[in-house]
DNA sequence: GATGAATGAGGTTTCATTCAT
DNA sequence: GATGAATGAAACCTCATTCAT
């Protein structure tokens, strides 16, 4: 569908030039289409980076928000986490950095529910620590920061990540899950719970 | 001098709306100026950027081999090199994370001056895991991974920091340093080590 | 029929917003049907205004042609045209006024065609004020300005008469009716002439 | 002034085309300027329309207001109104049509600006009729209609006046005077009255 | 009869940059 | 040092129209 089409490329342009360096032309041209056929499809350029933030969003709190449920111990919700917010940055790198780095071209109304959307998503995170700190499992120096660090280091995984790298993705997720439970003063993780996760991540975030 | 003040207004801009969507009039208006003006202190916009990137980049290298050099244990290098990157980034916010947010809008030898920074930037903090590797005191799960995740998470101060806050900057980056540490298998490093890195960042990235 | 829906909506949206800004998408919005479905009706947009701007002007002719061929007194000719210049444009504005306001958004032939006509009616009254001033019944300052005034003052009866506003049909055309025949000397109608008059005109311009 | 020679190549393209149908290129390229350049005397395209009509309707309903304060008598307000009326929409038909026929592509607040404006000219038209209904000296069938018809005849001279036709300045001014004056039931002016208000009208209204 | 999809042409506007003063 | 004026290039977006289904 020429819809999806429109989206995958201009994901790829968001990515590499940023949304504000992407002209509609460059998406239009990758798609050997004319630049007004992109606006059948879209009401506007920005709706593109919406859809592509939103959905993507939704993608990985909807999946966050399962596994954690699935587990008890605020470590292991944490290492799950960790494993879904890894994994879906190694496997959709374009489209999930985009909602860290491109919010800001958002305006109006489709900025706000992406806003609302990213807090949402922090909330989880941040639960899951201060719940560990109150039970003694977790001992980081300060839950707020330590939410802000475990984020900031596990996005960056969509940044240098590649399929045909040195380390495989479960490696990577459980290099990620053993530093994250470190950095909040738990035992790494049993490989166990990475596999289990990792495989639930894979499943919900590899299309076609 | 107008130069500097040119400087400061861009870095505000551009680290707000980022680099393409600021224009140059907006960085002339904002000080009172009319864009042609600005072309008499810089040949293009490009070039307010790189020297913003460029200078905050040979900022903290400086600062950061320094520091590194005063210690011994690879341990206490890492906390060394933590508190500074979080020191810079806590101080000087807008020109740091340009460094991070607006590379890709450098072009040619600018931005292959700014990447060879950076680079070597990343080097630093790389032959400091690794030597700790090698000497038994670190047991990060892979130490070029280990590197990528502290630099994000520390580059990630940058974004939230408010010196107002609820936290003192010392208790910020002795969270940081503490974070870092425990990431790479290492003990929380003592507040003297803290303070001391603290007090010679503070000192190299203070102006005005 | 949709070709008369279509020649409805569309004169509603070039009374308003003129025909330049009037998309053919609105059009078929408002009837609930897609942009392409409008050409399977009218060959191009032009050709919708043509139309409406030909019909209205040929009934109008029709009728006041029959009108002022059944009155003898040039005086009563007037009265006779006026009543049903002032009726057409109040029962239709929308289709009456576009004669005048979008004219000039006709091109080539339909511009030529609707152009004829609108001279051949400023013909018929002008051939009234004429005959009247050569038999002394009409004292015009000067007959073609008078023509321009008379038809410029009733015309602009589509822009403000609404059916339940202060005033009925049949008081704005008796008003109408002894401005246009003071203005050119002549005593105001005999009630009974505008009624007859009038009458003819409604039959005439009323539909559905 | 380019400012100045913007607006008067837009007044004769909007005049002729209309404003909807008037490029920024055509007037740029009548100026022998690029497109871009006009931007750099004018916020939009609608600014120059607004300057056109906002500037044309201050200058007449001043001289109007000044005109009818210097006369007595209802009639004689009725008379020195409609020389000026006529004489601004001969002299500069461009701009002083441009307030009637393309009010519409106005928006926002520079609509409700322009409709304020027309509004309160008509509102001085409107008191001179009422107070001569009042005092007996004029016999209008409705004052609220004659004034709409006055305005309607006399903006029409606008159409089709060529300072090189067939009737002088003086001789269409005083005939439409005529006409209003007995469209409302009033005698024809003494000439003095009519030469003396177009004498005002035409040292306020001729620019150059 | 209708329409989903596409597009050529072109419209308004923005913007980095230039240059004479 | 500064700027008024201009502009080439290009961006986003609109729109009447076409055509295969």
């Amino acid at each position: 569908m020429t819809r999806g089409a429109i989206r995958q490329v201009a994901a790829e342009r968001f990515f590499h030039q940023g949304y504000e360096a992407t002209t509609v032309r460059e998406i239009a041209d990758d798609l050997d289409i004319r630049a007004a056929s992109i606006y059948y499809h879209y009401p506007d350029k920005q709706q593109i980076l919406f859809e592509l933030i939103d959905s993507t969003m939704t993608l990985l709190t909807d999946g966050v928000r399962a596994a954690v449920a699935a587990e008890a111990d605020a470590a292991d919700q944490l290492v799950a986490l960790v494993v879904h917010h890894v994994a879906l940055h190694a496997l959709r790198p374009l489209e999930a950095t985009l909602g860290e780095t491109e919010l800001r071209s958002l305006t109006g109304e489709r900025l706000d529910l992406a806003v609302a959307h990213r807090d949402a998503y922090e909330a989880i995170l941040l639960g899951v620590l201060l719940r560990g700190a109150e039970a003694g499992e977790l001992a980081a120096p300060d839950p707020k920061l330590a939410a802000y660090a475990v984020i900031a280091m596990c996005t960056n995984v969509g940044i240098w990540y590649r399929p045909d790298g040195r380390l495989t993705l479960t490696e990577v997720a459980a290099a990620y899950a053993t530093m994250a439970a470190r950095l909040v003063g738990a035992a790494p993780p049993e490989p166990a719970l990475v596999d289990r996760a990792l495989a639930q991540a894979v499943a919900a975030y590899t299309f076609r």
